[in-house]
DNA sequence: CGTTCGTTTGAACGACCTCAACGATCGTGG
DNA sequence: CCACGATCGTTGAGGTCGTTCAAACGAACG
């Protein structure tokens, strides 16, 4: 399962086999994480990061009314907070919105891995800034994108994700959430999701439905989320 | 003006005299930029960052109707653009808001620089994540604060921003944007932006005049955008 | 087989937008 | 020095997208 996390670098950069197996001496126990439970809280000092094996996380911010922002999506082979290596302590708390397999890799090894590896440094640090990268993506949906084409978008981009790990194809791809979580994702009631789910599919884009994207018209698809997939830096460069 | 750099990142880390100076050693011929000017381009491959002297730049993208979403704000010390050093072309374009004085800094110095002090990689690589905790912040406040906090939180942010480095003080602090450009940060038109700056005067808690955030109200500021400043890492951590 | 959780639909409301007009300021050029 | 255009700020009226509230339905699960 550490495949996929080897096959998102390898999309990107070019990873030597001595490279490779440093990578995969890092990673530490496996657990199950079942829905909806937080394995990551937030302002809590952390030692490792956590890789995604299997499953969708999410991370969340919350306001007093109870409100909830999900900020990113994680898919397999994603670390859902390398960042916490740096910031030590996270302003987000890390969800599974699926039933997750998540490896925890200590903070050291990550330290010994770029000290011998300082390329692979750079690499990492890439990560977080890719995830920065769509996190401003999420902010120009936000900001001006309507309800139709957030969906739209986001719908794009865990396709795109998840293919490049072998997840999926250009048909669809398996995406377990309820309504209500894509909600949370898109700063937008359920009920009104659930209407746009629908104008989605009576338009003959996509469907969502049993825990399944179906992409009927991928370039209506695209077109209506204005989805530019620049933003992931798919194109492999050598750094 | 390298000193507002520095006290940015003395906020929130300890820095050796020795490192001081080898940061010092790696700013490159600053130059002006005149507001509303362009000085990065999206997509063009990049050998340098950005370091803002003096003024207020933003990062922002657009839609195809023109549409114009400005995904972070940059005050005087930060880096613009720091983390073009791992993703060498950038999504979104850079742009001055106010007359602006920056500095080029080449990345081959940046390498030189954390090759010879691999702590200061990670003080670069944790200032990088911090501008990501920033944009999820900003997905928060797009996603789910209406008009009147969307705008107190960013007033907020800008002061406790501002304050690191010597600029403003519990008064407020000089904000030379226009309403459109609030309006472009917000998600909002410039229209209802105006109505919520009028709101926000009339309820005596923040007013916003001739290039000048005057905060009558801090604490009332602060509950409307229920601002809580955990998410700029305050706290200084010897990492 | 009742309870719970998610989906679906309707009706009414409200936050924010669009369009439009006018005023103030300021730099520029006649 | 004043006229002019450009840009930004301000306000009003009306429209729309998304919300809120409410209810009914289906599926999953103990």
């Amino acid at each position: 399962m550490i495949a996929r996390h080897i096959a998102r670098i390898r999309a990107r950069h070019p990873l030597s086999a001595e490279e490779e197996q440093a990578i995969r001496a890092t990673i530490g126990p496996a657990r199950d994480v079942a829905t909806h439970s937080v394995f990551i809280e937030a302002g809590v000092r952390l030692d490792h990061s956590t890789l995604i094996l299997d499953g969708i996380a999410a991370r969340y911010k919350d306001l007093r009314d109870g409100q909830r922002q999900v900020t990113a999506l994680h898919v397999p082979g994603d670390f859902a907070d390398l960042h916490s290596f740096t910031l030590k302590r996270l302003d987000h708390v890390l969800m599974a919105l699926t039933p997750c397999r998540v490896a925890m890799v200590a903070h050291s090894r990550i330290a010994d891995l770029i000290e011998r590896f300082p390329r692979l440094g750079r690499l990492y640090w890439f990560s977080t800034n890719l995830d920065a990268s769509m996190h401003r993506e999420w902010v120009l949906s936000m900001g001006v994108r309507d309800a139709l084409a957030r969906i739209a978008h986001l719908f794009c981009e865990v396709q795109v994700r998840l293919q490049l790990v072998g997840l999926g194809d250009a048909s669809g791809y398996a995406l377990n959430l309820s309504q209500i979580d894509l909600a949370e994702c898109r700063g937008l009631t359920a009920v009104h999701v659930n209407r746009s789910l629908r104008r989605l599919r009576e338009m003959g884009v996509v469907t969502f439905r049993a825990g399944r994207v179906e992409i009927t018209d991928w370039a209506a698809l695209r077109a209506i989320a204005e989805f530019d997939p620049d933003y992931l830096y798919l194109d492999p460069d050598p750094l």
